[in-house]
DNA sequence: GCCGGCATCAGCCAAATGGATGATTCCTGG
DNA sequence: CCAGGAATCATCCATTTGGCTGATGCCGGC
């Protein structure tokens, strides 16, 4: 017997897991949390072969961090996140920390079940389309943006000025400017909008 | 005992809503819908009592689109959104569609429960903090733009030039300029990364 | 029929932005 | 220790953007 601890900010998408998953009877959902620091502590105790985590999990650390301290533990269980959005950072970033697969939540019961069972079996397991994409993405690999660039990046999309970034992180205008320059090569835009937009699609901010 | 019809585009959500719907006795799902199209077929043979419905169902129409549609029904199902987000211009849209009320997803179920029987009711439904929102809203109300300033909003939020957005239009820069001038002053910014920034805080785009 | 909102366009000007180039300091990994 | 990346700052200049004022044509409601 499989067993299974869920990982979700949302009661009703819980129950729709479980319900979901107890349908057959080769799974068994052994504990739930709404948070990250929940998960942990529980996975500690109960030992679950695989968790089922959500990557946005409210207020809290998220699914990424997440993952990170549920692969330190000895047992490490199998950690699969199942997720509303598919930003290719994201993804990314959850392979990285040591994701055994990423599914999306619109997918068919059957595919999360499956998922599950080959998490458990040491498989990594993606989304078909999304496995093409993460791909190609290794071919033309997302920008690596240093701290200080995303901190910009961030105060960027919420509108503030060049005078304004600088203010606010204490710094000459000229230090913003030139982190934007970097910004704008890195994701290959020419203006502050099209940088917003990239970072919102790549799911770097 | 009182009829429900879900609909959600992810079966996981779905099956998690039946459970807890269903956990008590005076109430009982008729049917589910993945699309809004469905859910308007469905809801004119199934005639339930209440519509559970999700803002964002995929492709397809949206959920503002099926309340209009379900409310045009004889006899109407009340109709309660559900959703994981709370944009004010949805949260609005879907109120003036004739929504009975307006939930978040990450509630506990009970609360679910509640509002489901409190529509059938008659009663509108708001999540408590989205009362006061809404109410202070409509203190300083949502800015109208017109149909062609939410156009040119859309392509800026996409990172364009105005002399793309005038190009893409068929339209001279100099009208850009002017729909840009309005969209600003009626967010009440002064950059176009703000009005991005506002457009997509309060759902306008 | 007239008023008002909408979309369209124009010109002018100040400020913000973006591009290019280069310098300095600090820290880190060979 | 030294190469290299990161963060910091600077100057110069062309382009873009935003603010202002004003004009025209169209349509719908009163």
């Amino acid at each position: 017997m499989t067993t299974v601890l869920l990982v979700d900010d949302h009661p009703v998408v819980r129950s729709g897991l479980r319900a979901v998953i107890e349908a057959g009877d080769a799974l068994t959902v052994v504990g739930e949390a709404a948070t990250g620091e929940e998960a942990i502590t529980l996975a500690g105790h109960l030992h679950p072969d695989v968790v089922l985590c959500d990557l946005r999990l409210g207020s809290g650390i998220d699914g990424i961090r997440t993952t990170i301290a549920l692969r330190a533990l000895d047992p490490a269980p199998a950690v699969l996140i199942l997720t509303t959005f598919d930003r290719d950072a994201e993804v990314l970033g959850a392979i990285e920390a040591g994701a055994a697969g990423y599914l999306l939540k619109d997918v068919d019961p059957e595919v999360i079940v499956q998922g599950i069972h080959r998490a458990a079996a040491g498989d990594i397991v993606l989304a078909p389309d999304l496995a093409t994409r993460v791909l190609k993405g290794m071919r033309s690999p997302l920008p690596r943006l240093t701290d200080r660039e995303i901190e910009v990046l961030r105060h960027l999309a919420r509108g503030a000025t060049n005078k304004e970034i600088a203010r606010t992180l204490f710094v000459t205008e000229a230090t913003v400017k030139s982190h934007l320059a970097h910004i704008f090569t890195k994701l290959d835009v020419d203006s502050r909008s099209r940088a917003i937009h990239v970072a919102q699609e790549t799911g770097l901010i």
